[in-house]
DNA sequence: GGTATGTATAAGTTGGAACTTATATACAAT
DNA sequence: ATTGTATATAAGTTCCAACTTATACATACC
């Protein structure tokens, strides 16, 4: 049988959608286009279903039952949050999912580090100037790529 | 017609890495666990073709070619690179695929910013305690989404 | 040369995901 | 109650991507 998925996805008590297990992780569900640009479309803030189909709509002629369960893959990988107002569901954007995306990318050596490093340098300068001259410790080199 | 490849389905690319334009973007290809499983093996440094395919064999079960294949899409993907050493591939993480990732998340606001906020404050206090009350200058606050 | 090893490509199959249309559900308004 | 609006779900179709096996392409070794 071909077509293993190993993605586990910890249960943890997701219990609002009545999910038993998560159906898709963050990834899987950042992996498509479409709902990317629904994140995006999130990102300038809360906003009901109706105004993301209009735009998926005139982006890509999505219908809106599409639309619809798109969001509820970006619901299900807890990318995005639904609140309930009259008739309408507003969603915004769940820093859940993007932590472990972001968790997952600091297993590698990121160049967008380079300016913490900077920040770490000027810190480390400042508190040796604080202190008025001691011993030239290595600070935190970490691991330095190229 | 539905649908819509968003992906520029380009046949050609006979040989030559030179692609003119990516196949695949690093979120497609991230998407599959099989492929990201790579990635986090290649985090351990430079690796051999066929390391990873005895890994994925023993973890998964998948055979040769599809791992060949796995590391064709993140190659395209700019999420690693190959070396020829002899009749080896060695393969190591790629940076620019992954900055594509961050480029991306820094859209939102990350939780993960508070240590770097706290670096701030930190570097600010060495820098008062440094100058000992001189011209107060801005920096580079940047930008501090609220 | 021949043979073995390491890796990539060719060709073909298949399961599932991303759609579709049709319908259900919920609330609002007349 | 009826009609309208907003969203979710059901059911079904289609197409692609992740696999497979078989083979080509290198390089190394004898």
């Amino acid at each position: 049988m071909p077509r293993t998925s190993a993605a586990a996805g910890g249960a943890g008590g997701s219990r609002g959608e009545g999910s038993p297990t998560a159906r898709r992780g963050s990834f899987e569900a950042l992996g498509d286009p479409v709902r990317r640009r629904l994140v995006e479309l999130l990102a300038a803030g809360e906003q009901p279903a109706g105004a993301l189909v209009d735009a998926l709509q005139a982006e890509a002629g999505i219908s809106q039952p599409a639309v619809s369960q798109h969001l509820r893959v970006l619901r299900d990988a807890r990318l995005v949050t639904v609140r309930a107002e009259g008739t309408r569901r507003l969603y915004a954007v769940d820093a859940a999912g993007l932590d472990v995306v972001r968790l997952w990318l600091a297993r590698f050596a990121d160049p967008f580090a380079q300016p913490l490093d900077a920040l770490k340098t000027e810190l480390a300068r400042g508190r040796r100037a604080r202190r008025r001259g001691t011993s030239p410790r290595e600070e935190d080199a970490a691991d330095r790529a190229g």
